[in-house]
DNA sequence: TCAAAAGTGTTGAGCGTACACCCATGC
DNA sequence: GCATGGGTGTACGCTCAACACTTTTGA
């Protein structure tokens, strides 16, 4: 069966750059392609969309069959259109980003290694396509908008020490920031829940765990309210 | 002669959501469709991209085809791709919003005024498609914008003076600013080059001109520097 | 001389930043 | 008891916001 149009149409996709936290790092889901063009190479996963689905749905069918991702936070982040970004004809696509609490899911990409892995986002290999240029598009917005939205706490287990929060925000922004003017702000945001959990198993004082409150966030941006860290 | 592929394939547009600086108001272009879908309804200046050009080309081909428009600032603003947006099939469309200098640019809006107009940002006609939603995010993505990125001077003459750059901000954020903080800001930035010219043909005394110095801005920007106002 | 907008400084409050020590826990 | 990170308060400087009058010019 084919399709058959009046002017000729280019294809289009969606690529994925995937985050997650390691205990020291900031990591990118990389796929290893299979299939000519960039065969063996390292590669977004992503791929074509269906005529029938919306350009999310894409996205996050894309990365459920190559990855094994689900439910993550995502956003859109641009749209690449050069005429020969792909070798094989005219591909626009439409690029998101996604943020995943790794420990959740360090099982699918570890299961599925041969052709799917983590990669510390100073030591990727090289990309197919333009994929090197989304990439740094994308962890350039994500440094952005770390500061005025919290977007951080997707990286996180949903309770979480402030430490973990405070590393979390020194290893993407590279660069240390002061124990008590974080801990003041952040907890002057009035944005956190205190609960009555502390770690386990640590070989120090355990650490107090706090959950972020999504309800109160949402309510204080309608009234006005802007985050800022 | 006709193009065939394996599978179904939607259609690609691009959209410009295009301001303009009035006296008293932020202005939007919008044209006034011949052609159904939405016959006679007005809608963003936009079309089809071509398979040999890139979006960005797309979208000022489509400026000037349909408002005479030519050199502006433009910039991606998102990619619109719900299945049902367009009644006729599957089109996907890159969203762009561009700054233009009404002044210099008013003549071809009024001259082709049977089809294409300026309309004030709280005075819009209802659009066709999903074109509400696109100017609402652009409406939004600017005033963001304005605050971090020296963006409003390319809806400013070349030349002008502090109070028209503060009615700007004004006029966009819709808050009074206080006259002298906003000198002292925006002159203790150094980014502004003062002339030697001044108003002309004012009932008052003429204000002192002065020009964006774009130059220097880009230097500071490589330096790490970051605008605010 | 009047109208209309240009231009100009100071002060107080609140915020961000820098900084060091004791505490709790597990080994 | 010691190593490891958890948890806490203060003081200073700077930036931001509030605020009113004089000057220039053309009509």
């Amino acid at each position: 069966m084919t399709f058959t149009y009046e002017y000729p149409r280019g294809a289009l996709t969606v690529d994925c750059v995937v985050f997650g936290l390691d205990e020291e790092e900031l990591k990118v889901m990389l796929i290893q392609r299979d299939l000519p063009p960039f065969e063996g190479q390292w590669a977004l996963p992503g791929g074509f969309v269906q005529v029938e689905e919306s350009l999310e749905d894409a996205a996050r069918r894309e990365l459920q069959e190559e990855t094994g991702l689900d439910r993550v936070f995502l956003e859109q982040l641009y749209t690449f259109g050069n005429i020969d970004r792909d070798p094989r004809e005219r591909v626009v696509s439409v690029a998101y980003y996604a943020l995943v609490k790794l420990s959740n899911h360090r099982v699918h990409a570890a299961t599925d290694a041969r052709d799917a892995a983590w990669f510390g986002v100073h030591d990727t290999p090289s990309l197919a396509f333009d994929h090197a240029k989304i990439f740094s598009l994308a962890l350039e917005r994500l440094r952005n908008k770390l500061r005025y939205q919290p977007i951080g706490f997707e990286l996180l287990p949903k309770k979480f020490t402030l430490s973990q929060l405070q590393h979390l925000y020194e290893i993407v922004l590279e660069r240390p920031l002061d124990k008590r003017n974080f801990r003041k702000r952040v907890l002057g945001m009035g944005l956190l829940i205190e609960t009555d959990e502390v770690e386990q198993d640590v070989a120090h004082r355990a650490a107090r765990l706090y959950r972020f409150d999504e309800r109160k966030y949402r309510r204080l941006v309608k009234a006005g309210f802007h985050f800022e860290l």
